[in-house]
DNA sequence: TCAAATGTTTGATC
DNA sequence: GGATCAAACATTTG
């Protein structure tokens, strides 16, 4: 976003071509057809998705796990659409093509619903919407109709700042550990976008940059490694499906 | 060589 | 309605 949004703002989209059905699930022509001539009047972040909002309608991305927005790179295998616009030109990358590309008059309800953003919300507010959940603290952070904006990745490092072990009910977490909980989300994101994120294996901003936050995981892909704080070796284990990190001498259930 | 891992969301199923 | 799990895909790692 910090990238994107000021090298995108007030440009025109002279062109856009795409070549993943899994990507863009509208016909390519007709998407195509929406965006030629547009210029984009703003980019917002909505959790996770980027919402560039165009003279007519909103251009909507998801980046997934692996997509990425690129400026004046060169197409490559992985090249899942092309914007050519009156600067530049505007690539997005996606191996594994879990990402979306897709044009919508407003925002549509799966993207306007979702659950207050996780840098944002109180943590009078964060406390309620906890009491209401019977479900495990590391899949209900993930889930973005609870909250939106946390990954995998900045949950489990937010849980060990709080030191909260994932497994713990929400609705059974103290008043304190919840204000533990919301401070370490904010500290861990706002680390994180002031590093300009993890870069893991191949993350990088749309000038093509890798971030350095991965190395300031304490938890995250750090399994059997002594914890920063106690020295217990870091455990892995799944929850909800995702691998999940936490030191289990400082996250107690 | 092959199984398992990877930053996300969805749709099915209970 | 809410919780849980498999699936979508390509590539890397042990």
């Amino acid at each position: 976003m910090r990238s994107l949004a000021p090298r995108l703002t007030g440009r025109r989209i002279l062109h856009a071509r795409f070549s993943s059905r899994h990507v863009v699930r509208d016909n390519f022509k007709r998407l195509a057809a929406k965006l030629a001539g547009q210029t984009v009047r703003g980019v917002t972040r909505h959790g996770k998705f980027i919402v560039a909002q165009l003279d007519k309608g909103n251009l909507i991305v998801h980046l997934g796990m692996t997509g990425a927005l690129l400026f004046d790179a060169p197409a490559g295998p992985h090249t899942r659409a092309v914007f050519d616009l009156d600067n530049g030109v505007l690539l997005y990358d996606d191996p594994r093509q879990f990402g979306r590309i897709e044009w919508a008059p407003e925002l549509p309800a799966r993207v306007a619903r979702l659950g207050p953003d996780a840098l944002h919300i109180s943590e009078a507010d964060f406390l309620t919407l906890l009491r209401r959940r019977h479900a495990r603290i590391k899949p209900l952070l993930l889930n973005q109709s609870f909250l939106r904006g946390m990954g995998n990745i900045y949950s489990d490092e937010a849980l060990f700042q709080a030191g909260v072990h994932p497994r713990a009910m929400a609705s059974r977490l103290s008043k304190q550990r919840a204000a533990r909980l919301h401070r370490a989300m904010i500290d861990i994101l706002g680390a994180a976008i002031a590093n300009k994120g993890s870069s893991i294996s191949d993350y990088v901003d749309a000038e093509g940059r890798r971030g350095t936050f991965q190395h300031m995981h304490q938890v995250y892909g750090r399994e059997g490694q002594p914890c920063t704080r106690c020295g217990a070796p870091i455990r892995r284990v799944v929850l909800g499906g995702r691998g999940t990190h936490y030191c289990p001498k400082c996250q107690r259930l």
